[in-house]
DNA sequence: CTTGACTCCGTACTTGGCTACGGAGTTAAC
DNA sequence: GTTAACTCCGTAGCCAAGTACGGAGTCAAG
């Protein structure tokens, strides 16, 4: 039987959107990707629906939402809950600028360390090192 | 028996660290921490040096260094090996700006998609579910 | 000398997102 | 009509960084 975008098997529908064959009975387990009918005892097949859903999971999942939100989010798919998903996609990116802000004080904190590290004349120990020992708090907590 | 700086117990060491009983012997387990030896049979005891050790950890931590790599890092606590230590804190630095980039790219991603959902006039259809469904893609992987 | 808080220790469980395994059954090609 | 590749399915394992549990031992106070 040949795989067309209409009749896709497992393996080719797999390969088609770049995840393991495994991924997708994961998504499918979890709800996220429909359990196709099996046509007389025997293989599932896929079609571009499927692979068009399997795209919109793996976009979100770019954008931070876990497959729980992305559960979410299906549910909205006809478009006609704009609230609603615009207000899943406002948490989220509060979740990233949170994230955001935490990283940038690592960055800063951890580009002064290798700073001084680097900048050490005729000091005996390592600033970097010296620095841990002393134990400062960067600040930054979630809150979520 | 009193519990000064000296002479903590378990619980009075992770209260004056706010980390879990747990959390320690977890430690302890990791080699991040050294286990003290117990005194007739009975019952371990912390001192200043040990919450010293444990605020090292857990700065290190904050700044984004794993468990192993805090492991390392322990390694060098003489100061001794300014080489390694820089090494070690230019590949998370690196690790850092890597997944900061990731977040910025979902940053925009996301604030432009609520941009769109928002801003919908007489759009049938909510512009943010829509282009999740396009199934656009995203740059930025982890080389590391 | 009993009570109650604390400690010790090994083991198992948690979360998220998969990946691996193994023994079926099915399909397609030759 | 055999063979190779593929699929199905449940279950188990992986990673990190802990958390939870439960029975036994220890400690200090009353
Ligand atoms: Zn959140
Ligand atoms: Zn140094
Ligand atoms: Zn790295
Ligand atoms: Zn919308």
């Amino acid at each position: 039987m040949e795989n067309t975008l209409e009749n896709l098997t497992i393996g080719a529908f797999a390969r088609a959107a770049g995840v393991g064959i495994e991924a997708i009975r994961f998504y499918q387990r979890k709800g996220l990707l429909p359990e196709p009918a099996r046509p007389r005892g025997g293989i599932r097949r896929y079609g571009a629906a499927d692979v068009g859903r399997l795209q919109f999971v793996k976009t979100a999942q770019r954008l931070g939402f876990s497959l729980d939100e992305i559960g979410e989010l299906l549910r909205l798919e006809d478009g006609t809950h704009c609230a609603e998903a615009r207000a899943l996609a406002e948490h989220k990116l509060k979740d990233v600028r949170e994230k955001l802000a935490d990283l940038a004080r690592m960055e800063t904190a951890l580009s002064g360390l290798v700073r001084a590290c680097r900048s050490r004349k005729a000091n005996v120990s390592c600033p970097l090192i010296a620095s841990l020992q002393e134990g400062k708090k960067p600040r930054g907590k979630d809150d979520d």
